[in-house]
DNA sequence: AGTATATCTGGACGCCGTAAAGATCATCTT
DNA sequence: AAGATGATCTTTACGGCGTCCAGATATACT
């Protein structure tokens, strides 16, 4: 009477249900789009009864938190791949704005869900800035590589800000049909977006001298 | 037997109940964040039946539409005043995203609904694009004053992109309680916003010389 | 006047998030 | 081995939501 698929030692009755949670919650995420994404249609996905998740949950709001929170890793992740494969030290910024940005594009809905969390309690998740691979220190030790002064502080943080905020600010826009015929005038979407870079002095000077 | 209030000679019932929701609406907006903007309270807000906004608006989307409207509208105003109150040209651009990120802090429900929306339909408000004195054109405007080349149309509207992206990601950004820390090393939060600035050529440079 | 038409109300439907009470089952104690 | 414990899940229920429909109401046109 066992259902076949899933783990068969985990703690109780279903086998992690947490986990089964967030995944129907990407699953739902990825075909249905966020307004879908309710936390009756997560259970109904992972076959269980609207009050289940609130044993593993505290709200739908903590659910989706533990969504978000997986959406940072993959970001981490995407941010660390473009910086290997960058081809100079001075173009590894740029690689990096445009990861970052082409991530949002491929997973729309998980971006949103990872800053709309963080807008209503008006703070990103503290490892997004603390852990050290995290996506902003990337960013700041990206920063440094291409030659920001790592003893000014102040300055370092501000760098690295101004690069997260052109970041952000693009891939919230670069999906808006406006932008069409000036990526078509372009070529591509990624020239696009490196022209954009380009008009930023984070995005194209080595830094003071 | 009729209500005091209201403008007397106008349409029918209510006297112009659009108007009165928007209102409404934004009034709601302001004491109770956008969660609390549903549709029945809205009607409720306005001394209405749930059903009555349906005579004047095709469904909940495009009353909020209608907000965010006026706070685009307030928005070029915003834009408008600083543009003007700058003392150099070569501070106008600075001044802009300033009164950009300020607008935001204090509209913020306004603000959320205003790209909320496009973020649905994958485009800006047309008139946030095309009008004369439409915010995007005003920073474009400001750009070609602040000595970019108005005969390179690409040039300009990548850096006009650059510009309001920037602005929109640290209008976005700018609230989280991470930057505290910055903000109160800097002095205030202008000081911050001007900082981040700084480190984009688009607030900093002379445009290509 | 009488008719058409735009506006508003009341009630209904199926969703939603969440809480409380009861059933079920792994684990712990003895 | 047996029973108690407590975590997990289901059932049921509540109020709120967006939206639709049928009827009431008041304006505008002829």
């Amino acid at each position: 009477m066992r259902e076949t698929a899933a783990a068969e030692s985990r703690p109780y009755h279903h086998g992690d249900l947490s986990r089964a949670l967030i995944d129907a919650a990407r699953r739902l995420l990825e075909s249905e789009g966020p307004s879908a994404l309710s936390l009756r249609a997560v259970a109904r996905e992972a076959g269980v009864s609207p009050a289940a998740p609130y044993h593993h949950f505290k709200d739908k709001g903590e659910l989706l938190e533990a969504v978000a929170a997986e959406g940072w890793d993959l970001l981490n992740e995407s941010l660390a791949a473009a910086r290997k494969s960058a081809n100079s030290v001075k173009d590894k910024l740029t690689a990096l704005g445009v990861a970052y940005v082409v991530f949002a594009r491929e997973n729309p809905s998980l971006y949103r869900i990872m800053y709309d969390g963080s807008r209503n309690k008006e703070e990103l998740p503290s490892h997004v800035h603390l852990e050290d691979d995290s996506a902003y220190c990337q960013v700041r030790d990206t920063l440094v590589e291409a030659g920001a002064d790592p003893t000014d502080e102040i300055a370092l943080e501000l760098a690295t800000t101004a690069a997260w905020c052109a970041a952000h600010g693009l891939a919230e826009m670069a999906s808006f049909k406006q932008f069409d015929t000036l990526k078509s005038a372009l070529g591509s979407e990624e020239a696009f977006l490196r022209g954009v870079f380009d008009h930023m002095r984070i995005f194209a000077d080595d830094h003071g001298k």
